[in-house]
DNA sequence: CATGAAGTGTGATGAAGTCACCGACGCTTC
DNA sequence: GAAGCGTCGGTGACTTCATCACACTTCATG
């Protein structure tokens, strides 16, 4: 177990108010892992015993559905947490959704009893909890009212901004950005030929390169049309 | 205030193994409330800052988005809870989502100060709510996996099963159902001029009449092709 | 450099959403 | 009961998206 002081503890804006006994408790009973790129970090039919709070790294959660598709739900950053596997861990019901490492992760793993521990003593905590909750509660909504309203090439460009390194370029091949936004790959190749047309972008393999940057942010923001 | 001797949490599963002591700070902490259909449960820009056990009647829970039109997320029915309220109620964050009592409704109304002393005090209700946020969570994944991959008269008729009454009436205009599938009202109207040319389905001003109901079970269940 | 797997391009077809409009029903008001 | 009006439902034309089938390109690897 590497070393866990709690220095941890300020990279959570909603932690970084504990009082001291409970940040302690909080230190001991909880451990830092890594996790390598393309780990399954929890899957559907095993119920998560672990919180994770993420140091460094992101997470991708999706579903796989009957139909044998998945769809992309959210993704979990630095400084935010897998909190929807505590709805199993505390309700012992499986889980339809997995999450998948995207990069090489640091994490904080708080086991069920810690977290039981720390939601009984400290409103603190909770609050952290709960709003955590209603973050990714929030962006669920907020993901289906985009499935249902929104269209895809607008979808498209707001994705490709937010996945867009410093240098404007996206890792990810047509099949992955069509799982992100839960439609097929042909749908995106086409839109993508269409932004290339445009001059908004080039393309090589498994790579987007945004060219047009405020272009695709007018479109993203839906401030154009036809 | 009606009468609360907490006679009522013996109707929610998961309550009902509470002790003594914090069953009693359970009842004397809350307040059965009685809301007439068409009201307004709690709204958008409002914290709600009580969580609601429905005793009787059904709650709404739907998303206005931008655009102007609604989604419908789940409904909430007796003997569950508007529980993702709860995460407003901690986090003091702005709720995007609506409910409205769809009948008339009794209710228990739990403050968010009997909420909170009772999180901290019991691990039994801890699992009461974090299991009803799992049942919620999960729900919203299968709403966005039928809304993905799901054809739309399999979804509908799937709905009309489940808002048919015992004698096989669903009492709703077509823009309802519509709002209920995220659609359009006349994707309903041509799917239900579909079900009834098929004899499933009868139709008058606001009503569905249920005919062939096996039919529409087996499509729901999608084990009919074409 | 042959081979196969992964990634991409494209046309045809059908399902669903959107837009525009009209007619039918039910309720109020005179 | 006729006129007026709002809600509800029906329909055609068109666009967008999903699906299926298949061909072509790129790239790693033996």
């Amino acid at each position: 177990m590497a070393d866990n002081s709690g220095a941890w503890i300020e990279q959570f804006e909603g932690l970084s108010r504990l009082p001291p006994d409970i940040r302690a408790d909080l230190a001991r009973g909880s451990a830092i892992i890594a996790v390598p790129a393309g780990t399954q970090v929890f899957e559907p039919g095993q119920s998560a015993d672990n919180l994770l709070l993420l140091l460094e790294g992101s997470v991708r959660v999706q579903q796989h559905s009957q139909s044998g598709r998945e769809v992309f739900l959210y993704r979990v950053h630095a400084g935010e947490s897998c909190v929807l596997t505590t709805a199993c861990m505390l309700a012992f019901e499986d889980y339809s959704a997995d999450g998948v490492a995207e990069t090489d992760v640091r994490a904080v793993a708080i086991p069920r009893k810690t977290f039981d521990d720390l939601t009984a003593r400290s409103d603190v905590f909770r609050q952290f909890v709960f709003k955590a909750y209603s973050r990714r509660i929030t962006d669920l909504f907020r993901l289906i009212d985009d499935i249902v309203f929104q269209r895809m090439d607008v979808r498209l460009a707001a994705r490709l901004l937010e996945l867009a390194s410093q240098d404007n370029i996206v890792h990810a091949t047509h099949q992955v950005l069509a799982s992100e936004l839960g439609t097929a790959r042909e749908v995106i190749s086409r839109t993508l030929a269409e932004f290339q047309r445009r001059g908004w972008v080039e393309q090589k393999r498994a790579e987007v390169r945004i060219i047009a940057r405020p272009a695709l942010q007018r479109l993203a923001n839906a401030l154009m049309e036809h």
